[in-house]
DNA sequence: GTAACTACTATACTTTAGTATACCAGTATA
DNA sequence: TATACTGGTATACTAAAGTATAGTAGTTAC
């Protein structure tokens, strides 16, 4: 069976539709997932870059939210042998296509609170 | 300005799109809220019967989710002057315009999925 | 009269998420 | 020699989210 196919019925059935929901937010959720996101949108970046673009974030957080992104396979970490060790995280492909699904989700927010204040 | 230029320029401005998706995302995150989107989005529904729908959620839990829901503009409550009381929950146009969005996560989740585990 | 229905609320607890602060090894700069 | 850079980890804490259990008031069916 074609995606597009299950998709459709998928659909269909509630339960698993919002199981399947919740697969994608489990992998934006947390406080600071969006903004790791976010910067990595249009380029990629090292750890401190990502912590002082960020601001408040401790790096314990940073380091915790970035290996549940590279669990998710939302951003690839790369090594490189230089002195001191550089480190570069950049989204997946499947990361770059959540762009899509942000902008929907941005679009949404912001027709809402249009609509809600009138 | 019109809505959709307001939106192209957002997307411009990473600071600004990260927080307007937290607006969305703070609309639909805990761990119920979605079960009771799912649930309303075909038919609206009543106290008890959302809290069959949906299973092991404690009245205390779905009372405040309802309550989130409707201060954020996603649901509608109505009391009906019967003997005993009757409160129907139903989704208003904003809180079935998300749906889309919705949609797109669903789509998104699966085709993450798939990408990942091949 | 007692059990079950309606829609909840109150209190106390546990579990998860996030914070604060200090620290690690190795290298480069002033 | 002291400081700051790299990319993190360790420990201990607070705050937020969610659970468990009992109880509320009024009405209806057996």
């Amino acid at each position: 069976m074609e995606t597009s196919t299950k998709i459709e019925e998928l659909k269909r059935c509630s339960v698993q539709y919002v199981l399947a929901l919740r697969d994608t937010l489990n992998v934006i959720s947390g406080k600071w997932k969006l903004s790791i996101i976010g910067s990595l949108l249009y380029r990629k970046m090292r750890f401190k870059e990502l912590q002082r673009n960020i601001g408040k974030i401790s790096p314990r957080m940073l380091s915790k939210e970035l290996k549940d992104l590279e669990a998710n396979g939302i951003i690839k970490r790369t090594i490189y042998d230089t002195t001191p060790v550089t480190v570069e995280y950049e989204l997946t492909e499947s990361g770059m296509r959540l762009h899509t699904a942000l902008d929907v989700m941005v679009t949404w927010g912001i027709e809402h609170r249009e609509m809600t204040l009138k």
